[in-house]
DNA sequence: AATAATGGAATGAACGTTCATTCCGGATTT
DNA sequence: AAATCCGGAATGAACGTTCATTCCATTATT
């Protein structure tokens, strides 16, 4: 039963940093929450400042594979952007907590390093496929990052909509923003 | 000298709120920020949170009136986009701090209702804007919501890469930007 | 001189973290 | 097979620290 208490902590960690933020949770918060005692998170990491560390690191990993995941390699363009899209929305979706837990902490001043730059190669995964397809022509003469801006901006909003019920997810409603995001961003 | 203090402690908090977000933020590092003693804050404002509460209230009162200020009534929609998406980009770029605050606030568990039904109200004069371009034809058939997903979406991230230096808002791209913003919405 | 405003020391509550103790499943002894 | 022992996992009370808030001697205003 060892390594499940590792999982529960790192997962009643991120519902609660996801709620109030890193700061407006507690270490017994997190205990409470864990169904652990506050001592018992101290056997599986150093301090809270790792914790949550840790969790950056593990909910950006699987992010980025969410995405990578069946990526169309040898399709055209278009279809790789669906893929990400539809993959972007689909971990807001599954993984609400962690998707919000994310975009609250990556400019966050408690930040190490590794998680930062851990962050940093995940977005040049977006950048480099945007890159490509602006070198193809496809896109428009704008910066990548004002590609991610407009897509990733985008979900990231309607996220925090699903998540609150100001928006209902239907098929429909995702292929037209699918639509609108490409248009935004495709030339002509 | 009096009223001066009032200003100079939201000023302060505004500016920490936005670094280190509420919880990370101490009263005493409010104080220092504003060379005011600690007691002082409180001849002020009650608490804290009646502190936060107010300085979003009028944050967000201050960006509500950035966007209505000059809004062209008597002009067509088009241009009523533009002077909106331009106002939130000057909105985001002068008050950089105000917006990241209003923008990391909007959901915190310590908002009272007051606070949360003012940007309501905000929020709706956005959607308002947004249904009248519906109801004329000119925009997708997806819910307003969607649409501000887009617009506030790109313009939220955008602030955020134009605060770090990560992308440099020349006029080009900002007229680059609006121009991909209206076609993501605008029908056809 | 009286009154109001101020700053920062004082305060109690709550924080992150530690640690002496308890718990418990498996090995060892009877 | 029953009783005992064992070691690491788990615990929560307790620690020093830091927080939001209060208090009050001093300063500024009237």
């Amino acid at each position: 039963m060892a390594e499940n208490k590792h999982e529960m902590i790192l997962k009643a960690a991120q519902k609660l940093f996801a709620e109030r933020g890193y700061d407006g949770t507690t270490v017994p918060m997190i205990a409470e929450e864990a169904k652990v005692g506050a001592g018992t998170i101290y056997r599986y990491f150093e301090n809270k400042q790792k914790l949550v560390n840790e969790l950056f690191r593990g909910s950006v990993a699987q992010f980025a594979a969410t995405l990578r995941d069946g990526f169309p390699e040898e399709k055209d363009f278009r279809e790789k952007f669906r893929h990400v899209f539809y993959r972007l929305i689909r971990y807001s979706r599954e993984q609400p907590e962690a998707f919000r837990f994310i975009n609250a902490t990556v400019n966050a001043y408690f930040l190490d390093e590794q998680s930062k730059s851990d962050f940093e190669g995940f977005m040049d995964f977006i950048e480099r496929h945007l890159d490509e397809g602006k070198e193809a022509g496809l896109l428009r003469a704008l910066p990548a990052q004002a590609f991610i801006a407009i897509v990733y901006g985008t979900i990231f909003h309607l996220s925090r909509m699903f998540e609150d019920g100001t928006l209902e997810p239907s098929d429909e409603l995702l292929a037209g923003l699918e639509k609108s995001c490409w248009d935004a961003i495709s030339a002509d």
